[in-house]
DNA sequence: TGACATCCCATGAAAATCCATGCTATCCCA
DNA sequence: TGGGATAGCATGGATTTTCATGGGATGTCA
């Protein structure tokens, strides 16, 4: 499915544009909608993005754990996709951030972009530094690791 | 899936480019992604090198692991997948490698690419040396050897 | 009609691509 | 077995293309 790897910081202009890193727009365009999912975290003072496919993906999953009327479902649901914003590229790959996204992931004229796999965050540039050092710290300390085991 | 060995050490150009050697090209080639996906140590003055069927294969685990939204899961994204580069060999092997890893590594104007297996390491020649030395005192002295066990 | 979003084009910097060279190991044939 | 041809590989440099960014023009909705 392609991953979205490394961490590359852009340019927000005065309009409010940014552009998304050529490498993550590629793995995007794996499928049909040309552009992207975001919703805040819900921990962090970060955005969150995926393709409309992992959309689907978790969509599913919500619909395998909960019943589909039950208040859990419902719950869960309301805050996956009603916080959910799909943003469409501009012919030259650029997204304009809507004001709360930015209020939550407290951007100045600078956001980084932090591919994680299957999805990816935006960060102020500065509090990425500190939750970077944070994680690499917890994950060396926690021995958080993964053997390697061929499937 | 082939096998990173031996040591060779290449010469880092005005650019920043270097040229892969040709037998660990031959293993990465082996998916279709026609590169290698750098990353520095936790621990080590060192650059590692995977292939990207290793990287799918470290994403899967991740998600098999970790809840998709749990703090785990993106402390380990963010340090696994944030600061992984993928880079795409030009038409003679060679990648251009980013400032921030050559000050990791401590590059000059060449590199040593050490074979371990399934994966490699990029090192400072002169600093290999050193490690290599310290490596084979510390694997005689603690008699470390290995049960021969498949999977 | 004003605020805002969308589309289009220009530009400079950085990255990808292409071509040339020399070295070395290998092969082939006399 | 010697020696020349050949192919693979590392290296250097030039050229072309991509990408991020800025700004203007056009469209749209309240």
């Amino acid at each position: 499915m392609g991953l979205f790897l490394s961490t590359t910081t852009n340019k927000i202009d005065k309009k409010g544009r940014i552009s998304v890193p050529s490498a993550f727009r590629t793995v995007l365009s794996k499928d049909d909608f040309a552009g992207v999912i975001l919703f805040q975290s819900y921990t962090l003072p970060a955005i969150e993005g995926v393709s409309m496919s992992t959309m689907d993906m978790m969509n599913n999953r919500v619909d395998q754990n909960f019943a589909f009327f039950s208040n859990d479902h419902d719950e869960l649901a309301t805050v996956l996709f009603g916080g959910a914003v799909p943003l469409v590229f501009d012919g030259d790959g650029r997204i304009t951030l809507p004001q709360h996204f930015i209020d939550h992931a407290q951007l100045g004229d600078q956001a980084s972009f932090v591919g994680m796999g299957h999805k990816f965050q935006i960060w102020n540039p500065e509090l990425f530094k500190d939750r970077q050092k944070q994680s690499l710290e917890s994950v060396k300390s926690q021995g958080v690791t993964l053997s390697r085991k061929d499937t």
